[in-house]
DNA sequence: GTTAGCATGTAAGGAGTTACATGATTTT
DNA sequence: AAAATCATGTAACTCCTTACATGCTAAC
């Protein structure tokens, strides 16, 4: 029964771990932080914060550097932090290992917060997001070898471009996995 | 007073203007067409169909080659044809250079098209996204010099890879947008 | 003292997906 | 004759956007 299974959750979940924020900087740090992958509005992030709150997930940090307000007035800046419910969540969703995790929605968000990750459910990320990324490079050869002649060449170029950026992203992701087998390894040995 | 003014209702027009199809050929057209960017599913294109169908843009084909049969039956497919109207509106929605045809949701369908787009037209939707992706890669190039020491390397390679998928995108628009201002002066020379 | 940017929020709606439901046709 | 895949369609829902509404605070 619970809603807004989102990448935006995650990703509010993952920023307020580092540190407790407001909304309106929560924007901000989202949108550099996922660069050229996403990027969120208010009108959908303030509804999340509200939603997170009722599920308590989140709270008002009332910490303020000068408490002394008059009463009544409202504080024009609303600072969230993570509860301890909200920290097994995101516990939670840094664990899993699934379509949602290596789907192009997901994956930006969930790679950002690798750093929180567990070393293994980062390489099954990585392995996941890589096959799936194959499966597509190999029904698109197989649709240009079957279409080869009959299409102009603004088609080709497009399909072209969209194949040599898909294998960009394998050559990326074959590194990374590199790196991260290396690692493991080296743990063991250490 | 228009509605369904997405990317889908250009694509299926824009397909249909190649040759007349039913609704499940015209679906793998589209897949393997924008393969790499994106992907319908027959629960957006049937009700883009009727949508268009009930708009007059497009009709059912009735120049079966099995004319013969028995009346009642309800025939399995269903080929639509582009009408006049569909027709007109199709070249209005190839004819506009706006945000529409340059962000990321519309280029890829757009610029599969370009060989049914006028010269002028296919040259300022290149340079609207070239544009468009430079603004993008200032604003991330400032937000990595601003925050560059205090980023794990996961972030950081995130935004790195981004980046430079952004840079190749730009390098390859450079290149497109060459050719056809060359192409252009060919024209007036002859 | 007014523009620009900070800060929070809501209502309406767009563009698509998933899951379901059904039946025809082809392949094995 | 069973299984796969072709073919059409709908209902409910998701996630997010746009446009609006409001007020505070800093800079020029």
């Amino acid at each position: 029964m619970r809603s807004k299974a989102g990448v935006l959750e995650l990703a509010v979940l993952g920023l307020l771990h580092e540190a407790p924020m407001h909304g309106y900087e929560l924007r901000k740090r989202l949108n550099t932080l996922l660069g050229m992958f996403r990027a969120f509005s208010y009108g959908s992030l303030y509804p999340c914060l509200k939603d997170l709150l009722e599920q308590g997930l989140i709270a008002e940090d009332d910490q303020e550097p000068v408490p002394a307000r008059p009463a009544g007035t409202r504080r024009s800046k609303i600072v969230y932090k993570l509860t301890a419910d909200g920290k097994e969540r995101l516990q939670e969703l840094l664990s899993e290992a699934g379509p949602a995790s290596w789907e192009d929605e997901g994956f930006g968000v969930h790679f950002a917060f690798f750093a929180q990750t567990r070393a293994d459910v980062r390489l099954r990320i990585l392995e996941g997001r890589r096959s799936r990324l194959e499966e597509r490079l190999e029904s698109v050869r197989a649709a240009l070898a079957r279409t080869r002649e009959r299409v102009d060449n603004y088609t080709l170029e497009l399909q072209q471009h969209g194949l040599e950026s898909v294998e960009r992203e394998v050559r990326w992701l074959n590194e990374l996995i590199g790196r991260e087998r290396a690692q493991q390894a080296d743990e063991k040995n250490g």
